[in-house]
DNA sequence: ATTTAAGTAGACAGATCTGTCTGTGTCAAT
DNA sequence: ATTGACACAGACAGATCTGTCTACTTAAAT
């Protein structure tokens, strides 16, 4: 049980930052809800802001993991890449969709933390830019001669659909993310 | 000189919240960057998120009058529709690669407040609808029949292109966006 | 059984934030 | 000349936030 209690309070952190903001929500509130001791919490971490870049990481590992289980439950066994593709889309709506879907943490925190050299807009580059080596592999698959530039077409998308439901409440974005880059598709 | 003191508050607060953040950046610090008494700032705003709203209010006009402005730099004369909607990605691609440009204020906003029934977000919300109204505009002089769905995908490649640009530090999406769009209109 | 590591509870310091209030100054209009 | 509206300067209250520290408890391992 080494990492149990950091491993709670990574999980309540994540869960307060995403709801509420990283600057609206305070130490205490992350203790009040974990119920962990403050001296455990600075034992754990450093700062504040170690905690929350400790939260974007989970936060990372579990977007991919959930996508990843979501895709599957729109695949039956073995199919075509450009069903795969399809089946991301699909897995991008069931998020937006859901009723925890308070935007992209990443893109909330990089809001909150403007500066550049802030460790804390780093690690949401860093996710952005795994996200499109993500949907890079996806279009790799399809053996298309203009790939790269399709995967950041894709990102694009994927992007404005998300800050569509998000900023502007239509949750609709996925589903026409979807039938344009069949367009895309289509035309290269 | 009525409104003077006013809107050098709200000139001074909008360019600090865009700078630094919504939370981040104090009263005292508004106060202190335009020399204006604390009394003077709460004569003019009962708390400080009206400021906010007020400064969001600002940065909507702001936002249109600058895409204007930059369209026409980009233009000569009287052009085609397309050449018009051709003009709105060059406008974007100014204002992404801008000294200033710290990401979307209203997708900003939106992050640090994100209940929706905040009347904050709900400000975000509709800057987000003008913005479509203002893209559907653009496409609706094209004459093409899936014109309303048509200035969606224009969205969501739009507000991904910002986010590429402010999350993931990628400033290439303006004209990924401009050729994205071009790709779609010969496809419908 | 005793030692050691880790957690609990919470007081506390020090900083900062919003919003109020008092007192003084300025300037324009009557 | 006097009045009234507005702004300045900044003290102050009250809340809140981060981070430190002390003292007590628990539990596992030797």
């Amino acid at each position: 049980m080494a990492g149990s209690r950091r491993d709670h309070l990574v999980d309540v952190a994540l869960k307060l930052f995403c709801k509420q903001g990283f600057r609206a929500t305070g130490i205490d509130n992350v203790l009040a809800e974990s119920g962990v001791a403050k001296k455990t919490l600075y034992n754990h971490f450093k700062s504040k802001d170690e905690l929350i870049i400790a939260a974007l990481k989970k936060r990372d590992q579990d977007f991919f993991n959930d996508i990843a289980l979501a895709m599957d439950q729109h695949l039956t066994s073995a199919v075509s890449a450009e069903f795969k593709l399809m089946a991301f889309f699909d897995a991008l709506d069931d998020w937006i969709n859901s009723s925890q879907f308070n935007g992209c943490t990443f893109i909330n925190a990089s809001a909150e933390f403007p500066r550049r050299e802030d460790p804390i807009h780093i690690a949401c580059e860093d996710h952005k830019k795994r996200v499109l080596v993500f949907i890079e592999a996806l279009i790799a698959d399809l053996n298309k001669p203009v790939s790269k530039q399709l995967a950041k077409q894709i990102t694009l998308l994927v992007e404005g659909a998300i800050v569509l439901a998000h900023t502007a409440g239509d949750k609709t974005g996925a589903v026409l993310a979807k039938s344009t880059t069949e367009q895309l598709l289509h035309v290269a």
